[in-house]
DNA sequence: TACATTATTGCAACATTAGTGCAATTACAA
DNA sequence: TTGTAATTGCACTAATGTTGCAATAATGTA
C-alpha cells in the first residue's frame, strides 16, 4: 500500500516538503508525540485547509496513501494531545479542525463558532466568533460549549449572483 | 420477528396503549404520515423522554422490537415531516429529539440549547434556554443555529454530594 | 554512528451504523 | 369492502469505528 517505501530519512522527507514544513516537526514533538511522514502530511493538510475534515476527505487528499486505521489513530492521537478537535456534526460522520493555540492534552478551549454552510456543505472554523454565555436553569453546571450555525458562506454568496 | 403477528386492529392497540395515547394519532396524522403500531411505539418513547435518543437506545426500549431498517427509515421520516429533530453529537452516533411546536416540514425551529451531561451521560433539550444572537463576520448568511453545552446536570450534581 | 527501547504503523478481523431495492403487507379513503 | 399508495420486512451492500498483535520506525543513549 506504501507509495515510498521505507527509503527516505526524515531529513529527505523534510527537504522533499519544503522550508515551510519544519514546524510541523516542532508542533508533533512539543506535544510529545513523535514525527513521522504520515503524522506530518495529515497535519500538514489541517494547516492548508480552514475547514473541519472528515477522515474520508483526508484520506483522498493525501499524498501518500497510508492505512486507513493508521489514519484513524492519528486522528485520535492528535485529539488527545490537544492538536485536533472534533467539530460537531449532524451528518453522521466525525470531523475535526485544527486546535487554536490554548488546548492542552485536558482540556480544549475551542470556544469558538463553526460555520457550516449548506450551498458548498463546507464546515468553517470562525476563531474570531466567541460563543455567547448561556444562562443555564438552575442546577446546571456549565462545563462546555459548541455551536454551529449552518447558513451560506461568503464564497456561495457571491457565486449566488 | 414481529412478536405480535397481525391480528390486532388499530382500535385495539389504541386501547391496550390507553386513553392517554389517542394524541398520538393525531400527531402523525397531522403531518401527513399514517399511524401504524410501530410509528406509535416510537412517537410515544419519544413522549416519555425528554432526553435525545439514539437509534440503539431506541431499540432497547420498544416494546415490540420490529425491524431496525424500519426504525431507521421512521425516524428520518419523522424528522422530514418535523416531528424530530437530530441532536448535534460529536459520538458518531445520530441522536433524534421531539421537536416542538413551531417546526414543519420545511423548517425546523429548535432554537433551543441542548445539554449533555458527562456524568450520565444523556443529551437533555432545554427548550426554556434559547440560543443567543451571535454576530458573524461580514458575507455570512445566517441560517439556523445549534448550541450544545457540556457539564453536569442537575440529577448527578446533587448524587456526587 | 550503532543500538536498544518504545512508539507507531500495517494487517487482519470484527462491530456498529448507514443506506438501497424490492416484494409483501398494511392503512386509509372512496 | 376494496383499490391504491404508503409502509414494513428482508436481503444485501457500504461506510465508519475499534481492537490485538507482529513488523517497523523514531528517538535517546552508549
Amino acid at each position: 500500500m506504501m507509495e515510498i517505501p521505507v527509503l527516505f530519512s526524515i531529513f529527505e522527507i523534510e527537504e522533499s516538503l519544503g522550508v515551510e514544513e519544519a514546524p510541523l516537526k516542532d508542533m508533533l514533538r512539543g506535544t510529545g508525540l513523535r514525527y513521522t511522514k504520515q503524522r506530518g502530511e495529515v497535519l500538514q493538510l489541517f494547516r492548508e485547509h480552514d475547514t473541519a475534515l472528515t477522515q474520508a476527505e483526508l484520506e483522498k487528499m493525501l499524498p501518500s496513501q497510508f492505512d486507513r486505521i493508521t489514519l484513524y489513530r492519528i486522528l485520535r492521537s492528535f485529539e488527545a494531545s490537544g492538536l485536533l478537535h472534533k467539530v460537531l456534526d449532524d451528518s453522521g460522520t466525525t470531523r475535526f479542525a485544527l486546535c487554536r493555540t490554548g488546548c492542552s492534552e485536558h482540556e480544549h478551549h475551542d470556544e469558538h463558532v463553526h460555520f457550516r454552510c449548506s450551498s458548498c456543505s463546507k464546515t468553517l472554523c470562525l476563531p474570531e466568533v466567541a460563543i455567547p454565555d448561556v444562562k443555564l436553569p438552575k442546577g446546571y453546571v456549565f462545563g462546555d460549549a459548541k455551536l454551529l450555525i449552518d447558513g451560506i458562506c461568503p464564497e456561495c454568496v457571491i457565486s449566488s449572483n
